[in-house]
DNA sequence: GATATTATTTATCGATCGTTCCATATCGTG
DNA sequence: CACGATATGGAACGATCGATAAATAATATC
């Protein structure tokens, strides 16, 4: 029988705290994307030592795999809380996600905009796989949100002639605009101004 | 008086052709956007010598500048064609750029989505300059785009309660969006049928 | 033809890239 | 306390980065 208690691993423990680190270089690749931000920078905004990175992420990549997930688990986690909520109407959650979306991406504290978004617009050859990782995630989403629309309709909750399918994808495709905006200095007003003429059209049911 | 006739300026004639190369250095850039992409790339991909090139360009930030007016002048010009058409009322103008942007991003020919929204989308911070070179084009097409429906409304083809410029400004956000969506893959009926969701609704006059 | 000017070719520059080596430090276990 | 295992700090790796120096070639002008 395996042993059932959590056992400390063995060895020298880490002396820096991986969030706390994690949470530093989400906002260094946030802003300067993938290719921009070098593991230099990256020493020098966490404090952690080259080796230490590698020994913790394996590599680049690694590192940026787990900025991924940090981000997704800090951020998008509550940008997309609307679309969990089963106390919301469609149009409701909808509403929440394009107003969390304008908030967030024009939050004073943060980089502007979305990091899945501007991370790895564009990279070379040789970053190809992290691209293709940002990318799974943001269909990923995409699908999220259509299902929600897809449920919404099951209930009645869209007029009979609307595809939740090109909604969703319309609604995404608004999102990630909206991030474009914030990059060039949208202000929070005209984010939830794109945000209500989005909904101003919300195809509900009669 | 000074010299009326076109005079050849002295020297070695240059070898190559300038916007052929150019065009070359156009789809590197669109695709891997400008940090991503080496002078060793642009030498592969163009054919010319470094020295040539840094000698007609001046660096590899003179080289990105002028690939932008190149963009600007092959793809951009015929992109808001329809902006400029007189003939064309304002929905109209409207519809034909949205699917000229969902034909062009998606081109088979070219790199997925515009070369102006992706291409310098997240840099380091020694290349603020290049980003916002970019951004002053996005921001100068959008105040474009809104000029042209200001000229709408004043011709009563809007309806009354419509602000142009938080229509421009929703308009341009969809293109934004249609842009990272062809980058993830979108078809150009996918994209069309973004363009038509965003027409369907639109606030004309009674 | 002499001279000035510009382009091309080749080789190479210092800086920075991501990554790793090595000696040392600190843990759990026997 | 000894030993294996893991982490750390610092130095350094080869490769590639953007950019340039030097020598040569090709043009216009005088």
């Amino acid at each position: 029988m395996t042993e059932t208690k959590a056992r400390r691993r063995a060895g020298r423990p880490r002396v820096f705290d991986t969030d706390a680190a994690l949470d530093k270089a989400v906002r260094l690749f946030w802003q300067r994307g993938y290719e921009a931000t070098s593991m230099a920078d990256l020493v020098a905004e966490t404090g952690v030592a080259a080796a230490s990175l590698y020994a913790a992420f394996g590599n680049k990549a690694g590192l940026f795999a787990a900025v991924i997930e940090r981000y997704a688990a800090t951020f998008s986690v509550h940008l997309y809380a609307p679309i969990n909520d089963p106390a919301l109407s469609t149009y409701e959650a909808v509403k929440g996600l394009l107003e969390r979306a304008a908030s967030s991406f024009s939050e004073p504290g943060t980089p502007a905009g979305c990091f899945m978004y501007s991370a790895a617009a564009a990279v070379s050859p040789a970053s190809a796989a992290i691209e293709c990782l940002l990318r799974e995630k943001r269909i990923a989403a995409e699908a999220f949100l259509i299902e929600r629309l897809q449920r919404g309709a099951a209930r009645g909750e869209l007029a009979a002639n609307t595809d939740p399918a090109v909604l969703g994808k319309f609604i995404n495709t608004i999102m990630e605009g909206m991030s474009v905006q914030a990059r060039d200095g949208a202000t929070l007003n005209e984010l939830l101004s794109i945000a209500k003429m989005t909904l101003d059209r919300w195809p509900a049911a009669i």
